[in-house]
DNA sequence: CGGGGCCTTGAACGTCGTCAAGCGATGTGG
DNA sequence: CCACATCGCTTGACGACGTTCAAGGCCCCG
């Protein structure tokens, strides 16, 4: 059942039984990764997309001038590269933040399945989409948001997206990343990354310490973030 | 053959001809929107998509501190919201920025596209992935480049879009925005984005004025953009 | 025991935002 | 036909937010 937590955060288009299965029996094979070992190379031509079983993953890019821009950060039950099947090859990398397990399905079973049903091309294509509407949350992020609000902005949703698989306990969940990490997701630097976690601990709202994320008020948060769930598609 | 320009800028996979025909009879009726009407309102229920004929479109959304951040520029050849057909609904706007001309395909005839062709599908979920593509340079941008290399990098995202569906005048081209929506597009402020518009032009590089960019040196304006078209898999 | 990540804090600097004012072009109503 | 409002562009002065540079601490691991 590889595609258990797949289909639990993709609860839309609804697959019939049939469907399930072929989608379960197009992986191919299980590969582990350690931490901070490159998954994908951007630029380089793709035969297979991989799907994340256990461990956390970012997607990113690093500029001519030394900065590296955290793109997407995935989660259990995430495709990491569903969209090399159209695209061939991808324009970012791909990299293991923490140890990392995952499956692969083959460009020619996906393409298969696409041939196979309707429903279950849109499932896919849906959670490409769903990958995409978080990439513009994070232009809105980056490009309208202060530090502080920011980063709140991205524990919020690594909150909903971590609870919704059943990887939180309570208002507290692990969250295995370094604030360098953070800083690069939001487009800052670890020092001012640093600093506003401070406030976000010292306001009462949130606790950043050592990849564990405790929410002390989660209404207030949200609120502090203008954080709105709905670009994740949850239904 | 409204579907022209689009096939133009997506040449890969290759359509058969069938499918290519079958792909022009799913376009429904064409419709006018003036400047600045919105085309598609955030959280709204969707049943057609909309592609672009004539004139320039906007995505963004507005945050609650009253800034707009636009998340995405769209020229003739583009589906404006072609992902609104797995969605169903989308968690940003789409406005027009100059007069615009569209033509609509109902949700019902997208899918029956994606039940006849398997090459089909995989052409529009992958003009879906390049627009997720350019939203992910736009992340780098706004998180990771100074503002005057921002705006030169979308002045050259432009160029080379509007040049593949021959838009542009040798190195000049139509760019019917304002300086506010530069500014909306890149995370500054719109008195910043002169400022940089106006270090542009006296660095010899590139000139926006009312609508009209002309490029002076096209390698030193890449050059110090850093930009990198492969992020927009034109092959 | 030494070295290297990662976290933390301080001080100085710089990029970019805010506020303010003036200009020209356009358009509208008296 | 002119008065006046509006919108977009431009520039200056000032201040804030975030970066850079620097140093020290902690912890893990070789």
């Amino acid at each position: 059942m590889v595609t258990r937590q797949f289909l639990q955060t993709h609860r839309t288009p609804v697959l019939s039984d049939d469907d399930a299965a072929a989608l379960e029996a197009a992986a191919a094979r299980t590969i582990d990764y350690p931490a901070k070992r490159v998954i994908v190379r951007e630029n380089v031509p793709l035969t297979q997309c991989t799907l994340l079983l256990s461990g956390f993953v970012e997607r990113f890019k690093d500029t001519p001038e030394g900065r590296r821009q955290i793109l997407a950060i995935h989660i259990p039950g995430d495709f990491v590269d569903l969209h090399s099947y159209p695209l061939k090859h991808l324009e970012h990398s791909v990299a293991a933040l923490t140890p990392v397990t995952g499956v692969t399905f083959p460009h020619p079973e996906v393409r298969k399945l696409t041939e196979r049903s309707a429903t279950l091309t849109e499932l896919l294509w849906r959670s490409t989409l769903i990958d995409a509407a978080i990439n513009r949350e994070w232009i809105v992020s980056v490009g309208a948001r202060g530090a502080a609000v920011r980063l709140a902005h991205l524990l919020c949703e690594m909150f909903v997206r971590l609870e919704r698989i059943g990887m939180t306990r309570g208002y507290e969940f692990d969250f295995p990343v370094t604030q360098i990490d953070l800083a690069d997701a939001t487009g800052l630097t670890a020092v001012h990354a640093n600093r506003m976690l401070r406030q976000l601990r010292e306001q009462g709202l949130v606790e950043f310490r050592q990849g564990l994320v405790r929410i002390f008020d989660w209404p207030a948060l949200k609120d502090f973030a203008g954080f709105d769930p709905r670009y994740l598609f949850m239904d």
